[in-house]
DNA sequence: GTATTGAATCAAAGACGATTGATATAAAAA
DNA sequence: TTTTTATATCAATCGTCTTTGATTCAATAC
């Protein structure tokens, strides 16, 4: 869980994983999203996110297709704490 | 965002998180829940909660009393992208 | 086979976060 | 008012992550 919140917390990795919300993309149209992002600082966070199980990258000729993976991304949103239905309150002695 | 998954991405804050799923706790309950982490670390650790928004606290006499912010939380929850319905191929010229 | 295109890796620099030990604050008890 | 208890802050260290520039690898085109 941890590494999958680390690859989240990341502002270039999130706007990459946005960008796959509609569709799979091959890195060079992940580049066009993220004009401001060099390739070599694009693919290491391609990487991250790869390594974290958040995308799957298959190849396609030169080219290589990423898209999400919502199994470990749906893991992640469950795995947030929620409060519990019957909640207590601290039982340190009171003031 | 990205503040709120960083704040998600240490187990030593996923651990804290945790304990206040079933209820709010002062710090010293939370520090006997943690005993390997030291008291001055473990605020540390609070601080970053707190400034992520994530949890929230009030001073009871002596005591602080920590509880989850399940507004931020949620946010957090419904932040981690999913793919769209009509999802598409890329369309880089096929192989 | 050699060049070209698409993408990943390597090595090094700088910024950032975790941890520790020591000190400070705030409230209550003595 | 001094002491004690509960928690937070400060300063410093260490390690990790981001970013950059240069190089490498894989697949196709020539």
């Amino acid at each position: 869980m941890v590494q999958g919140y680390q690859a989240l917390a990341d502002p270039t990795r999130l706007r990459i994983l946005k960008l796959l919300e509609h569709s799979t993309h091959c890195v060079c149209e992940i580049q066009a999203g993220l004009r401001d992002i060099a390739p070599n600082l694009l693919s290491h966070h391609l990487r991250v996110l790869r390594e974290a199980g958040l995308v799957h990258a298959v190849r396609r000729g030169r080219w290589i297709d990423y898209s999400l993976n919502e199994a470990t991304l749906k893991q992640l949103r469950e795995a947030i704490p929620q409060p519990q239905a019957h909640s207590t309150l601290c039982t340190c002695e009171a003031l």
